[in-house]
DNA sequence: TGTACATCAGTGAACGCGCGTTCACTGATGTAC
DNA sequence: TGTACATCAGTGAACGCGCGTTCACTGATGTAC
């Protein structure tokens, strides 16, 4: 094999990502601006000293957070806005690959949701750049849509940002009902909402020019 | 005259008053959940005792900076969706008054968009109330108009969160633009997507039935 | 109006505690020969 | 393969500091007569 990494990369990989899901657990009932770098070594069982080994600040290691939770949904964007059969469907779909994607990863949800306007600014910039990122996916893929015809491309990253908007909102809607008492309840009304939301925006969409 | 507060009590509102105003200037640039209570007597000049004689807790005085940034939105919203004229000339209206009540109350609004989904529980749910209530408004307006004839309820209640979270999609972003050095560019910028994006949304309702 | 007592917003000292950061260190892993 | 040295992830003691909270207090304001 071209590169095997030496059992010392690998430890301090092992450690680094320990330090990332041990950050992640605390912050479900924290903001990142109240995180302690004690508290996250505390959870790993090392030593406060061995953070700056892996991070400069819990503001580095938000950064990295960043990465990880945005991703992990890349696949599910791409998913979620691939042309399908009918509209409709796609729509249905889409609800449903964001409620199973809160479901597999509630903890990255909410950490974007949280620092999206957190008090923490190198993070608010990456969700940020990472959001325009994704825009500028579903743009693309909006676009080789045949009912994209007639449109520019400022029309389309505008409707892409809506979309993406409306994902997030609708996974912060699927985040709380994970919350409730009345589970099984709340996420299908939740599901309900959200279909016919994105369902509304759809038909403006085909009735947007002429 | 039926009931002057006496000069005990006049000095208590201004100085819980002076608690809140600190809060809110302290929090531009953290988040509640790392707010200290030294932090705000500090700057306010009293004790750090002084504190406890308005608020439990800094998630408290969270809990009343939530009525306070929200009462100043009621008025406005009214505004925003009041019938009027014809569909555009409302939007570019509404588009207008949000960017107004940003410029009028930019700390109030970040305070809003940051604890909506943040750290501190009771804070997150008089936010998540006062906002369905916000909702509810919308939607007691949007029945007026005859363009609602044929609406059930649960859709015009579908509807009016979409409006009210366009309307906080789009505050953010007028923020956002107050912190760019192309200040005025950047605020046309959103003026003219967040418009694009409540027309289609428009144009979606009126092609909603049928 | 004047007096005597009650209330209570704000004070200031004191406490124990956990924080972020520094520093010299250890000992397992990596590398050169 | 074996040896001698270099690297560096993680350690543990120590630091100064600001935190939230307690407590008994002060003195201006309020109230009863």
């Amino acid at each position: 094999m071209s590169h095997t990494l030496g059992i010392r990369q690998v430890q301090k990989q092992k450690t680094r990502q320990a330090l990332l899901d041990a950050a992640l657990g605390l912050l479900e009932e924290q903001s990142l601006s109240s995180l302690g770098l004690r508290e996250v070594t505390r959870a790993v069982g090392v030593a406060p000293t061995a953070f700056y080994r892996h991070f400069r600040s819990t503001a580095d290691l938000g950064v990295a957070l960043v990465e990880e939770a945005l991703g992990s949904l890349h696949p599910m964007i791409r998913q979620t806005v691939a042309t399908a059969e009918d509209s409709d469907q796609r729509i249905v779909r889409a609800v449903r690959l964001i409620a199973d994607h809160v479901d597999a990863h509630p903890a990255h949800v909410r950490f974007l949701a949280r620092e999206r306007h957190g008090g923490v600014q190198p993070v608010r910039e990456a969700i940020r750049d990472q959001l325009a990122r994704f825009a500028e996916e579903v743009k693309a893929e909006l676009a080789k849509d045949p009912e994209s015809s007639g449109w520019n491309d400022s029309d389309l990253l505008m409707l892409a940002h809506l979309y993406v908007d409306q994902m997030l909102i609708t996974a912060s809607l699927f985040l709380e009902a994970l919350e409730t008492s009345d589970d099984e309840h709340e996420r299908e009304r939740v599901t309900r909402l959200a279909t016919r939301q994105m369902r509304l925006i759809s038909v403006g969409r085909r009735h947007w020019l002429g």
